[in-house]
DNA sequence: GTAGGGTCTGTAGTAACTACAGACTCAAGA
DNA sequence: TCTTGAGTCTGTAGTTACTACAGACCCTAC
């Protein structure tokens, strides 16, 4: 009885639904070749199992932690070929963080500038504004070169 | 002599070059409407004042405060009513500044999530990978919703 | 006159989705 | 059985904010 092996069938609004995710999102991505290809029944429907679910939950965290489309394709041909290693996913993870950290620090920068100059606004109904002095002035921010 | 008025004419690829800004980009906010459109020259080439380097100004630096277009054709409604207030401007400001908060806290999120995970990995040549674990788990982090 | 570089307009591509439309399928209800 | 409404399919297009390319025209130095 223990030997009953259970396996999921699911469609693509019901995979979404079961990841958190859009259907059309689904499509997407098998578009964009992270998701192989499901079965598909006699109607043309496609059945997702087990492994597509799995392996949609972990384009989904990829893509919740930043990594972009194509760090995820790059991590999920690590996991693919069997042989990944600790190091190399690292690596990958090392270089992000430091994109994420460099985000922040522009975000931060933004932020500063935003802060003082709203609350060197008087917030009166009159025509004089610091913000629009800093938005009319000659450059004042420095962002991260892209 | 000091009442020689010396008026600006540059065409496009000479304003983007003053404002550090892409040609291109240019004409993408004249057709946004972001832009009023210029006076041409006889073969047609777009021959821009100190109007127009001013307003690009004022568009590129609303750009690098992390401001929509949206966002920045609003300020720009403002302005060019002639009667804006210090008021309204700070509320738009704030409302962005809020949102600026909150890619921060979004993004020191993930990076909390990915400094655990590549702490935890032990770089070795070894299939074993907390990240990958991470990735292959439930939902772990959350992000503000969209 | 020629050549090379600049400007014009229009269109398309990028990244990462999201939505829509017409055609087909399915299942419940009359 | 037929109808209806909802679901799935494929293909295409739209969003945001750019950026690039192509063919046609313009400009200037040689």
């Amino acid at each position: 009885m223990s030997d009953r092996i259970v396996t999921t069938s699911v469609q693509r609004a019901e995979l979404a639904k079961r990841t958190g995710s859009n259907l059309e999102t689904v499509r997407y991505y098998e578009k964009a070749g992270l998701m192989p290809e499901p079965q598909r029944n006699r109607s043309g429907y496609r059945i997702y199992g087990d492994y597509h679910i799995r392996r949609l939950r972990f384009i989904l965290r990829a893509r919740e932690l930043g990594f972009t489309l194509e760090e995820v394709r790059g991590l999920l041909a690590l996991v693919d070929g069997g042989h990944q290693t600790c190091a190399e996913v690292q690596a990958r993870t090392e270089r992000h963080l430091a994109d994420v950290r460099a985000k922040i620090a522009d975000l931060k920068r933004i932020e500063r500038v935003l802060a003082k100059t709203t609350s060197a606004c008087s917030g009166l109904d009159v025509p004089d504004c610091p913000i629009l002095e800093t938005l009319n002035s000659e450059r004042t921010i420095r962002r991260r070169a892209k």
